[in-house]
DNA sequence: TATTGTTATACTCTATAACTATA
DNA sequence: TATAGTTATAGAGTATAACAATA
């Protein structure tokens, strides 16, 4: 097998997701995992969602909500199908999602006079509160994210990313 | 055996990934999403997941399961603890996932002498050949991120999140 | 017939807690 | 007491299918 043992990508990545390791064990080795994009983006991604769960904790908005929340806002009057083309999210799993926010008087779904199968999506009062928070806090998340990978590095990656 | 999880994504940039509009209305506003590393990475990590899943849909093997192929086949005798610390899994999640790939002959679980409460990993021949097999349909994929990156921008995204 | 929104099902993943056996 | 591994549970998330109302 290919151990990548020599040289200076042997990489320890994530380090701070690991347990402290105590034993004499020599460093896992990774293998052929270093050089799959989707194995990184996988780690990260995790990472930078518990961290976004843990800045919004005191609203409990989750990303998934926060995207929802921040695209009817911007868009008022957006049908459900729209949004969960946009967000890349199920119809059937963006019906649960909001009927979870209306209960917490976020949203409102208003029919539409022109075509009664869409619903209109607005947020509520309350709900564009709330979203004012939840940006604040989010804002603070990605600031702490920009600290950690610095400034170039994440415009960097939110360019590649959004291009992709 | 669970059958193959196939998914229709779409091989589109995620740009395009909006149905297209027949309506007069100006595209879907992402606002403040824009500036959030998570919402592009989430996206991007999805897409990639898929693609990996259908290159490896012959031989059924996930993700998750290739990753943790791969590390047992380059640290062989490792515990289950140590696996699940390196790769980020719920040691109570990662045994289920290890039932699996026993149940269809890929590893075994032997009694460490030293220690009889660690299971000491190790692929059987059948794993071995497997793995082989994956590794190159994995090799696979990767070469078409690739060449839908670019190479430069590939590596930057490697590196830039190995060393997050 | 196709689309919008809904409900239901199944499976995966994450996060716990509780348990055993070993140390 | 602490650790390694297992089992169970609950809650998200994902992927389908089927359905009613509407177009």
């Amino acid at each position: 097998m290919t151990g990548t043992r020599s040289g200076k990508t042997r990489a320890q990545p994530l380090r701070s997701m690991a347990p402290t390791r105590r034993t004499a064990r020599p460093a896992v080795v990774l293998d052929t995992l270093n050089g799959h994009l989707g194995y990184f983006i996988r780690r990260v991604q995790v990472w930078i969602f518990q961290d976004f769960i843990r800045a919004l904790a005191q609203i409990d908005i989750s990303p998934a909500q926060f995207s929802v929340l921040v695209v009817i806002s911007a868009n008022s009057g957006l049908s459900q199908a729209e949004l969960a083309a946009t967000l890349g999210i199920e119809r059937a799993r963006l019906a649960r999602l909001l009927h979870q926010l209306q209960g917490r008087g976020l949203i409102q779904r208003l029919e539409s006079s022109d075509d009664g199968r869409r619903h209109a999506l607005q947020l509520t009062s309350q709900g564009r509160t709330l979203l004012t928070r939840a940006k604040t806090l989010a804002a603070r998340h990605e600031r702490q994210l920009i600290e950690r990978l610095g400034v170039e590095r994440h415009s960097m990656l939110l360019q590649a990313l959004r291009d992709f």
